[in-house]
DNA sequence: GCGTCCAGGTCTACC
DNA sequence: GGTAGACCTGGACGC
């Protein structure tokens, strides 16, 4: 689909930020979708806005600020708001860095990740939908598995979107997967047992659920509630998918967490996902989703200082 | 080459 | 309410 050149605006993000940091992250994750292309400090990427419609999105930094030029087919006055909030949501507009870097002056960890990465915002491009379909795939399977699973959704159910000279491949909208089988899913995909879990999202999404922007207002708890009455999605997932950035601790992350904090390697790492998580929220409180990024993204670093065993 | 085990969770049956 | 066991698939490993 060719999309033509729709809003553009200017966003200033509050200091410290570091928009090669925030839209490239050390450790390889896509902003939105894993085949965006980042190049000479440009983004192009794309974003789905709640009506289901696909954007291109193109941004560099510009001053203190983001550029951004939004690409659309047909675009309405009245999806220019959304579009804003979307993108500032997903640049980390509103993640309170200095607060959490402040942490750093009583807490050694953060004082280093602070240092590492700094201006680095979480963001939170990407919809309900797409960040479940990342979260299911992730359950139980070596990265690699989970990255072909993920691959395969994309290429034979997502969406292209042709703009400024560029293609990029987006994850496929809830209405499309809710018109496939989940054992079409599960032979096509490989998706396993997760087939059914997706094609159970997709169908509850595309009947209607609360958007990106209004699971922002609700309270964490609220947030997670709402988010495992989807199949499959239990504590982890809830986490991963949820714009509130909880503390989603899997088997990989259990053991680096606990190589940090109590500065062994467990024997039982599934076993010790209660107790990490109870001292991380004890410790870091309302910044723990932030701890558990920079971590994730620090990996290199802090190998050398706290010995972590184990980074892929 | 073949069989077995298990991995970046979740659900369900059973106690 | 707590906890085994099953669930897809495919790579690693032992034989």
């Amino acid at each position: 689909m060719e999309l033509k050149p729709a809003k553009e605006f200017t966003l200033d993000i509050p200091e410290p930020f570091d928009f090669n940091l925030t839209v490239k992250k050390p450790a390889g994750w896509s902003w939105a979708t894993p085949s965006e292309i980042f190049e000479d400090g440009k983004l192009w990427s794309a974003i789905r806005l709640k009506s289901g419609k696909l954007l291109g999105v193109m941004m560099k930094a510009k001053g203190s600020g983001v550029l951004v030029r939004s690409y659309a087919k047909v675009l309405l006055d009245a999806e220019i708001p959304e579009i804003r909030e979307r993108i500032k949501l997903g640049l980390g507009y509103y993640d309170d860095l200095d607060s959490f870097y402040a942490l750093g002056k009583k807490d050694p960890l953060i004082r280093q990740l602070s240092k590492d990465l700094h201006g680095m915002r979480l963001g939170f491009p990407n919809g309900v939908f797409e960040m479940a379909l990342l979260a299911i795939c992730l359950q139980m399977a070596p990265t690699k598995r989970s990255n072909e699973m993920m691959d395969c959704l994309i290429q034979r159910y997502g969406e292209k979107a042709d703009f400024d000279g560029r293609s990029v491949k987006f994850w496929p909208s809830p209405k499309r997967l809710a018109r496939v089988k989940d054992r079409v899913l599960a032979t096509e995909c490989k998706l396993g047992y997760r087939a059914k879990y997706i094609a159970g999202v997709a169908k509850m999404i595309a009947g209607g659920f609360p958007d990106v922007l209004e699971l922002r207002e609700m309270k964490e708890e609220e947030v997670l509630s709402v988010l495992k009455r989807f199949p499959g999605v239990g504590d982890y997932s809830a986490q991963i998918i949820s714009p509130q950035f909880g503390f989603p601790l899997d088997v990989w992350s259990a053991r680096i967490f606990h190589e940090i904090i109590f500065g062994s390697t467990p024997s039982d790492p599934r076993g010790v996902i209660k107790k990490v998580t109870e001292v991380a929220e004890k410790r870091w409180g309302r910044f723990k989703g932030h701890v558990f990024v920079y971590v994730l993204h620090d990996l290199p670093n802090l190998q050398k200082r706290y010995g972590i065993s184990r980074l892929v």
